[in-house]
DNA sequence: AACTTGTCCTGTCATGCCGTCAGCTTACCG
DNA sequence: CGGTAAGCTGACGGCATGACAGGACAAGTT
C-alpha cells in the first residue's frame, strides 16, 4: 500500500520520527483551529510541539504540505459516511428518517473537521487539484450513493426524471456543506442551529422524492 | 457620509494618492485571481502597482484591510441582485422563469467576483466579524427578498407552512453560493457548466413552492 | 565497554518579507 | 515665491523561511 513514512530527504522515519511527526500535525490541526489560514507559521507548530522550525522541514515541505497530509487522513474518515445514505430507504415513512440521519450525519461530521475542511474548501476553490481531489472524496461519500438512490427512485417513476441524477445529488451534498461550514449564517437568519436539522432534512426529502415530506 | 478617504496616519488623501490607493486595489485584486490568498504578500502587489511596500502600509494596515475594502466595494454591488427576486411572481409560468433569472443572475454576480468572495468565504468561516458581515449582505440581498416570497405563498396557502421561510431561504441562496463557487465539483459530477443551470432552477422553484416545476 | 550504523534533532546561516520612520520630493495655494 | 500638507521611498531591525552539517541518541555487534 503507502509506503512507509519517509522524510523530506528520503530517510524511513523510525519509531521516535513518527511521534515527532505525529506531534507536530497534530499542533498544525490544533492551530488551524484557533488562528486564521493564513497567518499559521511553521514556526508556531514547531514551537508548540516543542521542536524546532528545522524538525518540521524534515517531515514537510511546508505548512500547506502537512495540511494535505491531515486532509487525506479526514477523507479516509469520511468513508464512513456513505453508510448514512447506502441501503437506506426513502419510501414512506422511512424517507424523512434516512432524511434527517442524513442531515444529522454530515453536519457531525463537518462540525467536527471544520477546521481542516475550511482550509480545504479554500484550496478546491483556488484551483489546487490535491484539495479539490480531497474535497470531492468527502463530498462524493455522499454524493455517489445520493445519486444511486435518486436513479432507482426515478426509475420507479417516483420522482421527476427531468432533472439529472448527479445534479440533484451535488446540489444536495452542496447545501449540506455550505449549511454546515457557515451554521452561523443561519443564525443570524433567526434559524436556531438546534432548528437547522429539522428545516434542512425536509428540503433534502423534496430534492431526492421531488415531493412534500409526509408527516 | 463617509469622510473623505484617509491615509493610516490620518492625513486625508488628495487626488494623487487616491489614483494610488485606487492602483494598489486593483493590482491586489488582481493578485487574489491569480495566485494563492496566503501566498499574496504586499510586496508583490507594491512591485506589480510600481510602488514601494511602505506606500502600501500608508494606505492599508495590512493586505487583509485591504481585502475588506475590496470586498466591501462588492457588497455595495451585490444591492443589485435584489431585483432578482423583488417583485417577480413564482406563479403559473412565470415561475420557473423567475428562478431561472434568479439563478442565471446570482451564479453570474459570483463569477464575476470569485476571487474576493473565495476570500471572504474564508474569512466568514474563520470567525472573522468583519467578514461575516459582508457575505451576510451579499446572501441577503437575494435571501430577504426570497423569504418574503416564500412567507407570501405560505400566506396564500400555496407552499409548505411547515418549514421556516428564513431557513428555507437562506438554505436555497447557500445551495446557489456553494455552487457559484465550486462549478468545478458539477463538472466532476459530469454535470456541464451549461446544464447547471437548467438543473439547479427546478430546485430553487421546488424550494420556494414545494412544488413541481410545471412544464 | 567500545564500536558501528542509521535515525533524529538543532544551531546556524543566507535570504527575503514585514512593518515603521525619518526625510526627501511634489503639488497646491495665497 | 515661500509655506504647508500630501505623497513617496530608502533604510532598518525583526522575524519567518528553508537548507545544511554536525552532534545526540538508540540499538545492535563484537
Amino acid at each position: 500500500m503507502t509506503g512507509q513514512v519517509r522524510t523530506v530527504d528520503g530517510r524511513v522515519a523510525g519509531r521516535r520520527g513518527q511521534e515527532t511527526r505525529q506531534k507536530l500535525l497534530d499542533c498544525l490541526r490544533e492551530m488551524l483551529s484557533t488562528s486564521p489560514y493564513r497567518d499559521v507559521k511553521v514556526i508556531d507548530v514547531a514551537r508548540m510541539a516543542g521542536t524546532s522550525p528545522a524538525t518540521f522541514y524534515q517531515y514537510f515541505p511546508d505548512v500547506e504540505g502537512a495540511v494535505l497530509e491531515i486532509a487525506e487522513e479526514m477523507a479516509k474518515d469520511a468513508d464512513t459516511l456513505k453508510e448514512l445514505v447506502a441501503g437506506k430507504s426513502w419510501a414512506g415513512k422511512s424517507g424523512p428518517t434516512t432524511s434527517e440521519e442524513l442531515v444529522d450525519g454530515f453536519l457531525a461530521f463537518w462540525r467536527k473537521n471544520d477546521a481542516i475542511l475550511r482550509v480545504v474548501t479554500l484550496g478546491a476553490a483556488e484551483g489546487d487539484k490535491r484539495f479539490f481531489k480531497i474535497r470531492m472524496t468527502v463530498l462524493n461519500a455522499v454524493a455517489k450513493p445520493l445519486a444511486e438512490a435518486v436513479k432507482e427512485l426515478q426509475a420507479k417513476g417516483q420522482a421527476d426524471k427531468s432533472l439529472d441524477p448527479n445534479a440533484v445529488a451535488g446540489a444536495l451534498v452542496s447545501l449540506l456543506a455550505s449549511a454546515a461550514e457557515h451554521q452561523k449564517a443561519f443564525t443570524s437568519w433567526g434559524v436556531k442551529v438546534k432548528d437547522l436539522k429539522p428545516n434542512l432534512a425536509p428540503l433534502v426529502y423534496l430534492g431526492v422524492t421531488g415531493k412534500k415530506a409526509p408527516k
